[in-house]
DNA sequence: GTCATAAAATGACGAAGCGTCATAAATTGT
DNA sequence: ACAATTTATGACGCTTCGTCATTTTATGAC
């Protein structure tokens, strides 16, 4: 067998595991994971169930693994907002800001977070998933807790309780944006808004000066959109 | 028919629905909701599968019936904090307290909230659970609200960012805790611990100024035990 | 081009869970 | 004691997950 037939096999595999992806990615955010069923998946990418099971050894697999993609695309983003050094201020809102893109872009991921890292559902994945996924979770707790580390205003311990509250705050504004909680019909502005301001209340308690300029959500918006070099989302 | 044999039959019922709620919201807690068979719960409470039926139309109203229920006792112990009209810290510390407590209570429910609350879980309630839970959560936030509403510090707006972000960190928060994530192992205290001392972050940034007791997690318990007349927890 | 062999795609099948309903058991009223 | 009604039951139909024997396609030697 040549290595250019292999290789061409083997791209083709790459390129409809994509399609894959991709296709279950709009199931779970239009009915929702459970609601979702491998034959659904199988018949909008074109191909039978058992071609989809020679990728994926079960369900869980599959969102594991967009789950683990998305966290890569986080990654590298966060590592831009990093690279650019830029105050604490601007640097947590922008790194909220990344989570918030991908929330509204990925939603049938962003809205499983609990479900992907409950026990049951690990212990059905394949090790190499889990490994994967306790790994992202390292990395991310890591680029975060070094944010919160720049500031001079606060000890180990306040950084740690300044990460795990901003953490929380970001999971439970997933949740509520992927939920179908129409909160504008309640007198409310959007998610994105008032997270943003809700924030810059929290880093104002971490003892951190105002900045010159006022960072709403638009801004957030604009600042990230030069930073990770994209035009729209 | 006597209305005295009506009753008694009648309390025989509600006596098994508790039996019911009580093994499934058992079950949920330890295996989770996805891996408790309707079954299940029937062989635990000692009655036929067909027996669970005629409570519960489905197993989405099973859940959906303890989150009324632990809605309501939220309710009442929230009730009780605002009657005690605290300064505005202790009243938001002592409300996460609450919601803290609840979560270690009722863990197989805590971390279902965004499950719930999904479109897809809705549609398969009864109309009248759906009502319930939508109702359960207005009375909720009108509570919130009106917590935050009584500092004098910020204006309308404010109120609402703040409300938004303790209800992000809370629904946050209450995943992390109900997840297999150990963050003891990896150098944190515990999330009760961390979500109080974000939490008083937050209002710090709010604006509002320190008490002269400081309200740590083990301030919070005992004021918590005083003011909901409980021993421990 | 043809054929043997290997690789890959398929969908019928078994297993398991949800929800139903005809039947069985128990309770009530006469 | 017996009829009528209410209540409990688990076998059954249906759906979905995941498997695997079979069919189809691709490869390579001649």
């Amino acid at each position: 067998m040549a290595s250019s037939s292999n290789t061409r096999k083997q791209q083709e595999i790459l390129a409809r595991d994509a399609l894959i992806l991709l296709a279950a990615n709009e199931m779970f955010a239009e009915q929702g994971y459970h609601s979702t069923t491998m034959q659904n998946i199988a018949d909008k990418v074109g191909y039978s169930k058992g071609t989809i099971y020679q990728h994926y050894a079960c369900k869980e697999d599959v969102l594991a693994k967009l789950f683990i993609q998305c966290g890569e695309t986080l990654q590298v983003d966060m590592q831009k907002v990093i690279d650019a050094k830029l105050d604490i201020r601007p640097s947590i809102l922008l790194i909220t800001g990344i989570f918030l893109k991908h929330t509204k872009e990925v939603p049938g991921v962003a809205g499983n977070v609990t479900l992907v890292k409950s026990p049951a559902f690990i212990a059905k994945l394949a090790p190499q998933y889990q490994d994967e996924i306790k790994h992202s979770e390292q990395i991310m707790l890591s680029q975060i807790i070094g944010i919160f580390s720049e500031c001079e205003y606060f000890d180990c311990d306040q950084v740690k309780s300044a990460a795990f509250g901003w953490w929380s705050m970001q999971i439970g504004v997933q949740n509520l944006m992927v939920s179908g909680w129409d909160i504008t019909a309640m007198g409310f502005k959007t998610s994105e808004e008032h997270i943003i301001e809700s924030l810059n209340i929290f880093i104002d308690g971490l003892g951190i000066p105002s900045a010159e300029c006022s960072f709403n959500w638009s801004n957030v918006k604009k600042k990230m959109q030069k930073i990770l070099e994209i035009n729209e989302f």
